[in-house]
DNA sequence: CCATCTTTGTGCACGCGTTCACAAAGACAT
DNA sequence: ATGTCTTTGTGAACGCGTGCACAAAGATGG
């Protein structure tokens, strides 16, 4: 039986395995001490505690630029996601292949949501469309979205938003880059403090 | 003059008016006793700190779906960003306008970096493709990198790498709609904890 | 069956970020 | 000027996640 340590895990995963364990002691015992843990049976239960094992169909709203790269990314199916339909409100779009995927139109999208159970969709159209996408997309019983549009979108209790802002981790790498020239060139005047958290 | 309580503040952004006077303070002391901070020297200050002040010359590599999307949005140049370059390895989409620039080949990556100063790089290539494009930004002198190739990406210290992947944001929404849902229909069997952090 | 050896599971202590609470600062009215 | 009132800036307390350290579990060999 193919085991793994604690020890092994947590220098691959560059981290402490103290904590490694004790994460997984959420998880429950599953464990041997003195083996390790049994490698299949682990990856299972931490799956299966992801929500990995099942099936989550998938909308995505707004098929531009974006929509169709985000229809056309393999990683998606890989990890338990399945594009339930492609949808747009522009009508010259309805009916054409993108990733394979018919775009449908965007009235049909109270049917398709109910249809397939759709609990995820993914906003991609313009921001000024976002939050009227959302409100439908609520309405008809989606409860968890990834928005890439920017804006912030306001959605009842119960709904779960991520907001994909590429803007944001350009800002985090230029302020980290301006950092890294900074700490030779300190600036001439006395407005930057000297100590301040990382 | 315009001005801001911190009180005003933490109720627009959700957070903790003292967290907020404690963040501010490590930029210095801008505020003003019984009245608040001056909005206008507020946002300069906060602006120059995260580099927001400065141009930050920027080049995508692989001119694809995702990068053909990423070129058009408009997020980049209103937040100080600028494009700096398209790049992509193949020759038949060379000298294509994409977002207004043309498309230029991979092997005019080093002078592009030098002469342009480019110190921030956006991969956009298939995973097989990033680490080498990861090397030949770092030699030339990148040393920021944002990454949406499905790949850890190993470069030498000094170098900082973002990634951005679909996936794992899907996989947190599918997290929690598992919890949801988890909530009214407990697992009829003890294995699923008792208790776990959010 | 007992001894030994490895590795888990976890109590406890430490450190850091968040929050509380208040003295000091400064505006503004009288 | 002096007093009052608002809001900042920050010392101190609190809470939580991380890491240490070790007893208990269990495999393995004699
Ligand atoms: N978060 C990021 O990093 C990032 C990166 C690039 C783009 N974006 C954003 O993603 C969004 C899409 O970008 P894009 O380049 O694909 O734009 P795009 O204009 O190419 O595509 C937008 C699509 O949305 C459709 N649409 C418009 N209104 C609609 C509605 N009410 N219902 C359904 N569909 C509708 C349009 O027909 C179009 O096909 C924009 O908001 C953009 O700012 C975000
Ligand atoms: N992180 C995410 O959320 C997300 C979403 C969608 C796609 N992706 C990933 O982004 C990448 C691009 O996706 P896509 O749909 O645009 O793929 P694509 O195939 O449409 O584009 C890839 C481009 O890279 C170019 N390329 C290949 N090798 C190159 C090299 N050595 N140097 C320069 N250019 C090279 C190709 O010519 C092509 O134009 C993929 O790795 C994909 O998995 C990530």
């Amino acid at each position: 039986m193919p085991t793994v340590s604690s020890e092994e895990l947590a220098a691959a995963a560059g981290v402490n395995s103290a904590k490694l364990r004790k994460d997984f002691s959420y998880l429950g015992s599953y464990g041997t001490r003195g083996v390790g843990y049994d490698v299949e049976y682990l990856v299972y239960q931490i799956s299966r505690e992801l929500g990995l094992t099942q099936d989550w169909p998938v909308v995505i709203v707004g098929i531009g630029n974006l929509g169709a790269a985000l229809a056309n990314y393999g990683g998606f199916a890989s990890r338990g996601f399945r594009v339930a339909a492609l949808l747009d409100a522009d009508t010259a779009l309805a009916g054409r292949l993108v990733a394979g995927l018919p775009v449908r139109h965007i009235d049909e999208l109270e049917t398709i949501v109910a249809d397939n159970q759709v609990s995820i969709g993914v906003i991609a159209t313009p921001a000024g469309a976002a939050q009227e996408v959302t409100d439908r997309l609520v309405a008809a019983g989606v409860t968890s979205i990834l928005n890439f549009a920017p804006t912030v979108l306001s959605v009842p209790d119960g709904v779960d938003v991520r907001k994909v802002d590429l803007s944001i981790e350009l800002q985090i790498l230029a302020f980290h880059e301006q950092r890294k020239a900074g700490d030779d060139r300190p600036e001439p005047d006395g407005d930057v403090p000297a100590v301040m958290p990382a």
